[in-house]
DNA sequence: CCAATCCGTTTGCAATTGCAAGCAGGGCGA
DNA sequence: TCGCCCTGCTTGCAATTGCAAACGGATTGG
C-alpha cells in the first residue's frame, strides 16, 4: 500500500528544497543520494526508507523528526513534555517498569478528580481529618518501596540524572 | 554506512520484547509484520524500513523515537524526552506525588545498573544467566500501590492507553 | 507413541528500493 | 548555428525488503 500519504511527504521535501534554494541535484549529492531517485521521492513515486529520510534530513539541515512526522512515522503528538511520553520514550526501563511509573501516574491523575471536580482547588488531600476516603500518601508506599529504592523517603532526590 | 550501531537496533527490539515477556510471533502479529522477518531484524540480518520500525514500537507499546534513536536514525539530541522534566513540569500533580515518582523513576533506573551495565553497547554474550526474574518488583509493590491506583497490578497489563 | 502446539529459524519468491545511464529542454556565449 | 552546462525526468537493472510456507526442536497430553 504504498499510497497518497507518502506524497505528502515527498511534497514536504520539494518545498524545503525551494525554500533552502537549491536544486534536485545538489541536494541528492547533500544527502548522498542519487538525483533520479530523490526526483521519484519528491513526487510521490517511492517509498524511501528511514535511513535515506535521515540522510535528507541531514542534507536539508532539518530535524529528521520533522520527516518522521511529515511521513506519519511518528505520531506528532509523540513530541516531548508529556509525562506518559517521556517514560514511553525512556529506553532504560523496562516495559514493565514503563508500565508501573505509567499506572502510578494515571493514578495520581485520576486522584484529584475523584469526589468532585474541584477546579483551582489546590488538590491537597493532605489534610489531617482524612482518614480513609483519602490516603496520605503513603509511609507504607513508601516503606514496600525502599528495597527498591536508596532514599526514596529521604528530601534527597538524588542528583544522578546524568551518567557516563 | 556510517552508524555500525544498527546492529544494535535488532538486539534492543529483542530486549524490549523478552522484558515484556512475549514470544517473537506474538509480537511479529501485534506489529503486524511477518514472525521470520522480525527474526532476522531482531538477529540484524535485515534492516527495517521506517514503516515497519514504527509498527515495531507500537506492538512493543514504546515511542517510536526510541527505536530511531537506538537505531541511530535519530540523533538523541533530538530527544529531550527527561522523565524527570517532564515530571516537574507537569502542574497536575501535587508537590509529593512528584516527589514520589521521580523516587521511583530513579529506583529504577538504579536498580538497571546494579546487575547490568546501562546500555548493551557491549556484546554481551549469553546474558541469560541473570535470570530474568531480576526484582522481586510486583506484588507487594503494587498492592501498596493500590489504594491509589485503579488498575494497577490486574494481572493483565492489558491498559489500553493508545494514542492513535 | 504419536498428535497437537508452541517456540525460533531457514528457505525460496514477488515486490520494492535505490542507482547508473540516458533523455528532453532551458539559458548563455561564440 | 553549434556547443556547453544547467535544470528535472524516464528507463532498465542489481540488490534488498518483506512474506508464505516449511523445518527442527521442546512441551504437553490423549
Amino acid at each position: 500500500m504504498a499510497l497518497p500519504k507518502v506524497g505528502s511527504i515527498g511534497e514536504y521535501i520539494r518545498e524545503q528544497r525551494q525554500q533552502a534554494k537549491i536544486s534536485l541535484r545538489q541536494l541528492a549529492a547533500a544527502a548522498g543520494v542519487s538525483n533520479p531517485y530523490l526526483s521519484q521521492i519528491e513526487r510521490g513515486l517511492r517509498k524511501p526508507s528511514a535511513e535515506i529520510l535521515n540522510q535528507i534530513a541531514k542534507g536539508l539541515h532539518i530535524s529528521a523528526q520533522a520527516l518522521y512526522v511529515q511521513a506519519g512515522l511518528i505520531e506528532d503528538r509523540e513530541t516531548p513534555s508529556d509525562v506518559v511520553t517521556a517514560i514511553r520514550a525512556d529506553t532504560h526501563l523496562t516495559e514493565r517498569q514503563r508500565q508501573v511509573l505509567i499506572d502510578i501516574y494515571e493514578s495520581f491523575r485520576k486522584e484529584k478528580r475523584t469526589g468532585d471536580e474541584q477546579t483551582s482547588q489546590k488538590a491537597h488531600p493532605r489534610s489531617d481529618s482524612v482518614t480513609d476516603d483519602e490516603q496520605p500518601m503513603p509511609e507504607e508506599f513508601l516503606a514496600a518501596l525502599e528495597p527498591y529504592a536508596a532514599s526514596a523517603g529521604n528530601g534527597t532526590v538524588n542528583q544522578e540524572t546524568k551518567e557516563g
